[in-house]
DNA sequence: TACATCCATCGTATAAATACGATGAATGTG
DNA sequence: CACATTCATCGTATTTATACGATGGATGTA
């Protein structure tokens, strides 16, 4: 238990955090769900259920999950919500999950 | 259901395999796993176990699951396992997700 | 040979994720 | 106003993930 390392600050996001960005994304509906509001404007959870072979309150759970993971934003225009990527974090996560798995075992973590 | 995407592949990876990775770096203990074998050559389970506040069993699994992914391979030199980070699935991880996470909905994938 | 080290696997307990239907709130439409 | 549409939430059932101790195999060392 010395050295230990369990979650601290390394090179642009600590072990926790990270996991939980790869955790939301971790499963394929909400790929697909990523997918289809990233293709479609004006996109709200109907859309994404007629497209998708789920109910409507699993497709709505799983847009909760991005929506906590600050990969979705919540635009409630109407009658309907709307989800808008949110590219500023998909850049910092493209950022940092290229730091982290292309320079593996450069000197920035260790 | 019309139009349906549940993982058919788009732009350099289906959702199915995409998750899968996901899940594979979605644990804590697993990122630390992982920037550990990166930052110490010749790394077994003893290692990472002395270094993270887990069972030796908890650790193996861990590596299993990576190991699964084929994000590590599995160097059995004299007594120990050796695990060794798959560098071409990294890169190509890192590719697909700045495809994914970069060009949020260019014609990619439409 | 006897013993220690390293590791994978098994069995198990507990927690978390996933999916569904039902329900109700909020907002449009006839 | 009555009704439909859209969506979030609740309760629940089932599966999966996580973690541990115990065990045994394989390999070094005394």
């Amino acid at each position: 238990m010395v050295d230990q390392i369990d979650g601290r600050g390394l090179g642009g996001g600590n072990s926790v955090e990270m996991a939980a960005i790869f955790a939301a994304l971790s499963n394929p509906a909400r790929i697909d769900i990523l997918r289809h509001i990233a293709c479609h404007n004006d996109c709200g959870c109907k859309d994404i259920t007629d497209v998708l072979p789920l109910a409507q309150s699993t497709v709505s759970q799983h847009i909760k999950v991005l929506v906590e993971a600050n990969i979705l934003r919540t635009e409630a225009i109407h009658p309907r919500s709307r989800y808008v990527i949110n590219e500023d974090v998909l850049k910092d996560l493209a950022e940092v999950t290229n730091t982290f798995l292309g320079s593996c075992c450069k000197e920035t973590w260790c």
